[in-house]
RNA sequence: UACCCCGUAGUGUAAUGGUAACACUAGGGAUUUUGAUUCCCUCAUUCUAGGUUCGAAUCCUAGCGGGGUAGCCA
């Protein structure tokens, strides 16, 4: 069943290519169908900004009832490797189970499982499960070419990078025709077949579209479509010293595969006349390319060479890294794909170029977290309590619901015991007024335990408070203005807790000042390491790649890689909403 | 300096010729055994100037501002 809008119920605001397709739809182009795609480069990791797209072409291909690939744009085989086939294709699945789909992508062999060949518009549902990949189109590629060639359309150039280069003009001068415009026809297939025959040196010629070398758009000044370039590609290993070009690839690809709607960024928006000129003169299908801006958001950087740089050099872990807006870092901070469907719906999807607050991020994650997340209880930075009214190697078994809204959630057992860890920020000596935890003389409810008040400060020599004497009241009914969480001293696990941070600390990191990099504005702090936070005994047995809210504190996430079965190593997700710090920050 | 695209609260996105809506942030308040959650309230001369129209965020013109484009990268 489809979530086609039917036209009756009161329609959600649409953005402006939903607006497109409806209108296609309404005039019959495509028959009605929407077939969408995803295509990146398998030349590095997916960052957020592609979850953004993924999740656009992917939600439109659900919500009409419509198709949706996965494409690898593979056409440069010295930056493409089958590793970042294998991440993407395990990247987009994840992504899509936010939209309820549990099937996904079949990872794909390498060029030694040579693919079977078909017909990539036969499937019938959702997605084609097999990705598809741009190189397995290099010999229909390579016969439009001939046949462009044979219509007096391209040609074969000699001119070096450089000659090229001024032979294109500038943005403002016309270009120049080539020497080698005019070649014949059969000049031009003999050299062509010789190009992919590897009877030339490695740039020595192109194959080029013959359009106009004055044409205001630089992409029309006979652009390339084929290089001469010896590189073992990740798929068709050596079969080819020629590849064809992003702009000759990209839109063929699209139409060989039946997409309908290809939704590309901004940037392509020049590309377009170009995309158009290929479909037209090969007189194949021709799907509408629509540009969309990218993503950016604050506090971040988004472009592959600066996230390339961040793990090259070592500011970040790796790839995965937490505080990497990667859609690996993301899962390992705790994201789930239904928080970052969420988030890309929230966003929303327009021509503007604009920046995100990274609040709205913060905000999805939490907003679902708040939902599914069984709450515990974990001190950070422990301060010791005794409370002096209870018996020594006493053990008082506590009831604490998994989630305050949602009974069914059940409950577990937290122990009592005489010592116990609170917040070292829970306790103030010289407490403001509107400071509702823990002071001298005052009272303060333990969390699902009772009330304590505390009679007594210890400090050491150097005036730092070591522990407090307070006495335990365990009548729940009476009302006090704070409650704090806590631990039990002698029962509590000993865990390792990251606690991270924007990986920037101003803005708009790439705003740096003359002399500086998107580096120097690297935050110093955006990651903590807490060897040794106290955390309630259940959590000992908290499985890996799950989530927990600690009260009062945040959301955290069993690492999957580095717990060990009844030693979980926790990364804090996000940190709740918190009116204290702000309300304690003021003058 | 050429061409293309874009300008609506602090940030985003709606309203598609009928008098600016929703979300996040921020600031107030209520509830609360998480200072969480939840719930209320507050925050805009739609970049500017002309024009078309009974009526313009919307259409036209000019200006201003922002972004993109000169790889044999994608």
């Amino acid at each position: 069943m489809s979530d086609a809008p039917t036209g009756n119920e009161k329609s959600a605001p649409r953005n402006f290519i939903q607006q497109i397709i409806d209108a296609d739809r309404a005039a019959g182009k495509n028959g009605g169908r929407v077939h969408t795609r995803f295509p990146p480069e398998p030349n590095g990791y997916l960052h957020i900004g592609h979850a953004k797209s993924i999740c656009l072409n992917f939600g439109l291909a659900k919500e009409y009832g419509g198709k949706f690939n996965l494409r690898f744009d593979d056409t440069n085989p010295a930056k493409e490797e089958q590793e970042y086939v294998d991440s993407i294709v395990d990247d987009v699945n994840w992504l899509i189970a936010g939209f309820g789909e549990t099937e996904g992508f079949r990872v794909q062999g390498s060029e030694n499982s040579s693919p079977a060949p078909r017909t990539p518009n036969a499937e019938p549902s959702l997605l084609n499960p097999e990705p598809f990949f741009a190189s397995d189109y290099f010999d229909q590629l390579y016969a439009w070419a001939t046949q462009l060639i044979k219509g007096g359309k391209a040609y074969v150039c000699d001119l070096t990078a450089e000659q090229m280069r001024e032979y294109r003009g500038t943005l403002t001068a016309p270009g120049k025709d080539s020497p080698n415009r005019n070649r014949t026809i059969a000049e031009n297939l003999e050299l062509f077949a010789q190009m992919r025959d590897g009877k030339f040196a490695d740039g020595s010629r192109t194959l080029r579209a013959k359009i106009d070398m004055a044409s205001p758009n630089v992409n029309m000044r006979d652009p390339v479509l084929y290089r001469i370039k010896r590189a073992h590609h990740h798929r068709t290993g050596d079969k080819w010293c020629i590849y064809p070009s992003y702009d000759y690839t990209h839109g063929q690809s699209d139409s060989i595969e039946g997409i309908t709607h290809s939704i590309c960024t901004l940037e392509f928006e020049n590309h377009r006349p170009l995309y158009d000129w290929f479909c037209r003169e090969l007189g194949i299908h021709h799907p509408q390319q629509i540009e969309f801006a990218r993503l950016n958001l604050t506090y971040a950087v988004m472009s592959k060479r600066k996230l390339l740089q961040l793990v090259q050099e070592k500011h970040v872990a790796g790839w995965d890294d937490p505080r990497m807006l990667t859609i690996r870092g993301l899962r390992r901070r705790g994201y789930t794909p239904e928080a970052m469907r969420a988030f890309c719906e929230r966003i929303g999807v327009a021509k503007f170029n604009s920046t995100i607050d990274m609040a709205w991020l913060e905000d999805a994650i939490r907003e679902d977290l708040n939902e599914r997340a069984p709450r515990g209880m974990g001190v950070l930075r422990p301060l010791k309590v005794v409370l002096a009214n209870l018996k020594e190697g006493e053990t008082i078994e506590l009831d604490a619901p998994n989630h305050p809204q949602q009974p069914e959630m059940g409950s577990r057992k937290i122990p009592l015991t005489r010592e116990i860890f609170i917040e070292q920020e829970d306790f103030m000596e010289d407490a403001p007024k509107k400071f509702f935890r823990l002071k001298p003389a005052g009272e303060v409810r333990l969390r699902c335990a009772g009330i304590i008040k505390c009679d007594e400060v210890v400090k050491d020599a150097a005036g730092k408070v070591t522990e407090l004497r307070c006495t335990f009241d365990p009548d729940h009914s009476r009302k006090v203005k704070g409650t704090i969480h806590w631990v039990s001293a002698p029962l509590a696990l000993t865990a390792e807790v990251r606690l991270y941070d924007h990986l920037f600390g101003v803005e708009n990191p790439d705003n740096a000042p003359e002399g500086k990099t998107f580096l120097d504005n690297l935050n110093p702090n955006s990651l903590e390491v807490v060897t040794d936070a106290k955390l309630e005994p259940s959590l000992k047995d908290a499985s890996a790649g799950t989530s927990f809210q600690f009260e009062r504190s945040g959301y955290f996430f069993v690492d999957p890689l580095d717990s060990k079965p009844g030693r979980p190593v926790f990364n804090r997700t996000a940190t709740l909403r918190d009116s204290w710090t702000k309300e304690s920050g003021r003058d």
